[in-house]
DNA sequence: CGTCTTTGACCGGCGC
DNA sequence: GCGCCGGTCAAAGACG
């Protein structure tokens, strides 16, 4: 297999059949298996990978809620930057960085690219949605401008639909994870 | 022919 | 109010 980056991320761990696969296979031994109910709703995860192992080198923390309001009528939703009338998702945003050549993360999903933008700070993002009808999860992928090599994924919103794509070969990866933490 | 990417234009938020 | 900026749209092109 190639050097290629996965992803996993909190936001869908508890409904992942990937997550929880991941956690089935582990193999911690010498380090400390990272319970799935010991991380946090909205942990990032730094997660590493290559061809025998995958490695998860921290557990970052937070998450952004895009939801700022003091209203107490939260159910209004705002409208949606660039579109007309549209509605601001509401959804999480849930980041974590990888390190590797490939910036695609083959999560299982589909993802149709809508953007790419130079911004400053030297980063060029790439723009995501989900494919899937009904779906409206989007993700942001870019290199760290301190280290090209590094790929910080940043996923908005949760799927509300199965993972429509076959991940053997990550699965065969799992099989020979090794998890840490820090 | 269907799907996906590219890319310039456009939009709204935000800081000044 | 104005301009900058990040995020999104959508038409056109590429690709299998």
């Amino acid at each position: 297999m190639d050097n290629h980056p996965t992803m996993l991320h909190s936001s869908q761990y508890s409904h992942s059949p990937l997550f929880n696969c991941m956690f089935m296979n582990s193999h911690p031994q010498d380090h400390e298996l990272i319970q799935h109910d010991q991380l946090p709703d909205d942990a990032y995860v730094d997660l590493h990978w290559n061809h025998k192992n995958v490695q998860i080198n921290n557990i970052i923390t937070t998450v952004e809620d895009d939801v700022p309001s003091n209203n107490s009528t939260e159910k209004e939703a705002k409208p949606c930057k660039g579109i007309k009338g549209g509605k601001k998702s509401r959804a999480h945003k849930y980041a974590f960085q990888t390190r590797s050549q490939v910036d695609i993360l083959d999560d299982g999903y589909r993802w149709r690219k809508y953007g790419q933008k130079e911004v400053k700070n030297n980063k060029f993002p790439s723009y995501y949605k989900c494919t899937h009808q009904g779906c409206n999860v989007k993700k942001q992928v870019q290199r760290l401008s301190e280290d090209e090599g590094i790929v910080v994924t940043t996923y908005q919103g949760i799927h509300s639909h199965p993972i429509p794509k076959s991940t053997d070969n990550f699965h065969r990866i799992l099989t020979h994870m090794q998890i840490y933490t820090t």
